[in-house]
DNA sequence: GTGAAAGCGCTAACAA
DNA sequence: TTGTTAGCGCTTTCAC
C-alpha cells in the first residue's frame, strides 16, 4: 500500500517558490497570473498529482458543489438508472453526489437524512419512502430540496412525478375494453402516494369491470402469501401489479401456480422492466420516463441552489403505456399509446 | 423554500452560554462535562437541529469518515445491490459512502477516480471498467484502495472476486455432458479480467465438444449485431453468455428468431438476473455472491483504513451455478450444485 | 501581478 | 470542569 504525507496547497507553493494564494488563483483560473508562474504552478501539479480539497475550498469561499441524492433503494434498477442520470448531469455542472439509500425503510430514511446534512450538500433530491416526509426533514434543513415521483404531506418542496393516475385509468380502461369482467389491482401500500394515485385512476376508468384494491405490502414473504391468496382463491379475470416488486412475485406465483397468461387471466404492470418483454406473451406495462424525471429533478434542483425562489412547483411526466400480449383477448395485436 | 442563516457550532454555543468547545466536546462525548451543561447543549442542538459539519471537524481532527465507492454503472442490478449492501456496512462503521458510477467508459472513470479525491475520502472501492487500472490511480493517490470484481495490472491492491474460471468450467462441463457438439461462449470484452476468465475456464472443461469465443463489446447495438450473426449463421448447440447484458440481448435475439430454449439451442449465464427463472424454461447460470463479496470488500477496506499494512491480499469467493431447463436435455432434470 | 494575513467551522492542546 | 488559543487547507482581501 502506497503512503505518503498528504499534499497540500502549501506543498504545491513551497515547490514551485510561490505563495499558496497564488495556486489557488492558477487552480481557480484567476485572470491576474503570470503566463510563466501559471506553467509552473501547473507542472507541480501535476508532478505532485495534487487536487484541491473541496471541502477546504467551500468552507473559506462557501461555494458547495456537492448534492444529496435520496432514494429508497438503490438494488431496483429503476433507482440506479435514476441517480446515473442525476450524476451525469450533476457532472456537468460541476457538482459531485451523495447518494443514499434508505433500505426501503422509513427509519432509515430518516436518519440517512439527518446524516447526510453534515457533509453540508448544496441541495438535495429525495425520492421518500413514504408520504410523511415532514417528519423527516425538520425546518433547519436549509436547503433546496426536490420531492421525486411520490407526493409528501409538505408542500414546501418542488415535486417531479408522473401522472399516475392517467397512465393507470389507460390500464384500467384497456382492460375493461378487452371485455375482462373482474380485476384486481395489487400494490405495495396506499400510504406511498403514487400507489394511491393509480389505484384510484384504475378504479374511476374501470367501466363495467369489477375492480378492487389489496395491499400487498413490501416484503416478499407478505407480497408472496397475498398474492397467492388472490389468485388461488379470488380468481379474477385480471391482475393490475402497481409496482415492480409486486409484479415480480405476481408473475412468479402465476408462473409457480402454472397459470396461463392470458388464458387464465390477464396480466399489466406499473413501471417497466426488461423481463416483462423477455417473457411470452410479453407483459402489458406503463413505462416511466426516469430519465427525463431525473433531468427535470436536477433542472430544478440546480434553480434553487442557484438562489431562485420562485414558489414552490409540481411537475407531471407523461408515461407511456405498452399494450403487450399479456392482455389481448385471442386474435388481438399489440399496440403502443400515449 | 425555507432559508435561514447557517447554524454553526457557535451559534450552539452562544446560545446555551457555553464555549464552542464545549458544545463539541459534548457532541463528541468526551467524559469531563457537567451533566448540566450537557443537557443545555443537548437541547439547543435540537431546536436548532444543529448537525456538525463533517469536513470541518475533519480538516481539524484528521478523522475521516467517507469512503468512495467507483462502479461501472449504477443501472446494473448487480452492482446496485452491491452498493446498497455496501452502504449498510459503512453505516455501522460510522462511514458515509460517495458513489460514483463511470458509466461503463474507461475515460469517465478516470476523470471520477480523480474527482473524488477532491473530497478525501479515507478510502476507495472500487470496480474497474477494465483491467489498465494503473494509468488511473496515479501513486499519489495516498490512500488504501480494494479492487472488486476484476483483476488489474496494478499489483498494489487488495482484490475481492470470485473464482470465475472454475464456475465457467462447470457450466462448460455440464454443457459437454448432456451431450451438445458445439458452444459458443459470447462476452463484452476480453481485455475484462473476468470475461477472459470464464472463457479460459469454459474453454479448458469443454471436453469433447467444439468450443469457441466471440466478443460482442458493451454497446447494445453492436452485441445484438454479433449475437444475431450468430445464431443465423454458426448455429451452436449451446450459447454460453458471460455478462448480464449479453445474456439479455442474446436472450431476446433467440425469441425474436422464434428459437426454441433448449429444443434449438442451449443457453446458460454467467451473473443471474430475476428474469432468468421467471422465463419458462428457467436459465442456467452462476449466480455470484454479490452481498458476501461487499462484506469481504468492506472488511478488507476498514482494515486498511484502520492503518493495517499486511501484504497486498487477494480473496476469491465462490459462487453457486444452478442447472436449470434451459440447458437440459429432454427428460432431464433441474439441480443446483456449489 | 504577487503575497501576507485573516477567517470559514471545527477540535486538540493547554491554561485557567 | 470549562474556556482560550491555535491551526487544519483553503480563498479572499488588501497591501505591496
Amino acid at each position: 500500500m502506497k503512503r505518503r504525507p498528504p499534499v497540500s496547497i502549501k506543498t504545491v507553493a513551497e515547490r514551485a517558490g510561490v505563495s499558496p494564494a497564488t495556486v489557488s488563483n492558477v487552480l481557480n483560473a484567476k485572470p491576474s497570473v503570470a503566463p510563466e508562474l501559471i506553467e509552473r504552478v501547473r507542472s507541480v501539479v501535476a508532478e505532485l498529482g495534487y487536487v484541491t480539497d473541496s471541502n477546504a475550498s467551500r468552507l473559506r469561499s462557501g461555494k458547495h458543489s456537492l448534492a444529496g441524492v435520496v432514494v429508497p433503494d438503490l438494488s431496483n434498477p429503476m433507482f440506479g438508472t435514476f441517480v446515473s442520470t442525476l450524476e451525469t448531469l450533476a457532472r456537468e455542472d460541476g457538482f459531485d453526489l451523495l447518494v443514499v439509500s434508505a433500505a426501503n425503510d422509513v427509519e432509515q430514511e430518516k436518519e440517512r437524512l439527518h446524516a447526510i446534512r453534515s457533509w453540508r450538500p448544496a441541495g438535495l433530491i429525495v425520492i421518500p419512502c413514504d408520504g410523511a416526509l415532514s417528519d423527516r426533514t425538520p425546518p433547519s434543513m436549509h436547503m433546496p430540496i426536490v420531492v421525486v415521483d411520490r407526493l409528501t404531506d409538505d408542500p414546501n418542496y418542488d415535486l417531479i412525478a408522473v401522472n399516475n393516475a392517467q397512465s393507470a385509468a389507460a390500464i384500467s380502461a384497456h382492460l375493461s375494453e378487452q371485455g375482462y369482467r373482474s380485476c384486481v389491482v395489487a400494490g405495495s401500500m396506499l400510504s406511498i402516494s403514487n400507489i394511491r394515485e393509480r389505484w384510484e385512476g384504475a378504479a374511476s376508468a374501470a367501466g363495467g369491470m369489477a375492480i378492487s384494491m389489496v395491499e400487498v405490502g413490501l416484503e416478499a414473504k407478505g407480497i408472496r402469501h397475498r398474492l397467492y391468496e388472490i389468485l388461488t382463491q379470488r380468481r379474477p379475470e385480471a391482475l393490475f401489479a402497481l409496482d415492480h416488486i409486486t409484479a415480480l412475485i405476481a408473475y412468479q406465483t402465476m408462473t409457480d401456480l402454472g397459470l396461463s397468461v392470458p388464458g387464465d387471466l390477464a396480466f399489466a404492470c406499473f413501471d417497466e422492466a426488461e423481463w416483462m418483454r423477455l417473457v411470452r406473451p410479453a407483459i402489458t406495462t406503463v413505462r416511466q420516463p426516469i430519465e427525463e424525471m431525473a433531468t427535470a429533478a436536477w433542472q430544478q434542483l440546480s434553480r434553487r441552489m442557484g438562489g431562485n425562489v420562485d414558489p414552490v412547483r409540481t411537475l407531471r411526466l407523461a408515461c407511456s403505456v405498452e399494450v403487450r400480449g399479456s392482455t389481448l383477448r385471442e386474435g388481438g395485436r399489440s399496440s403502443t399509446a400515449a
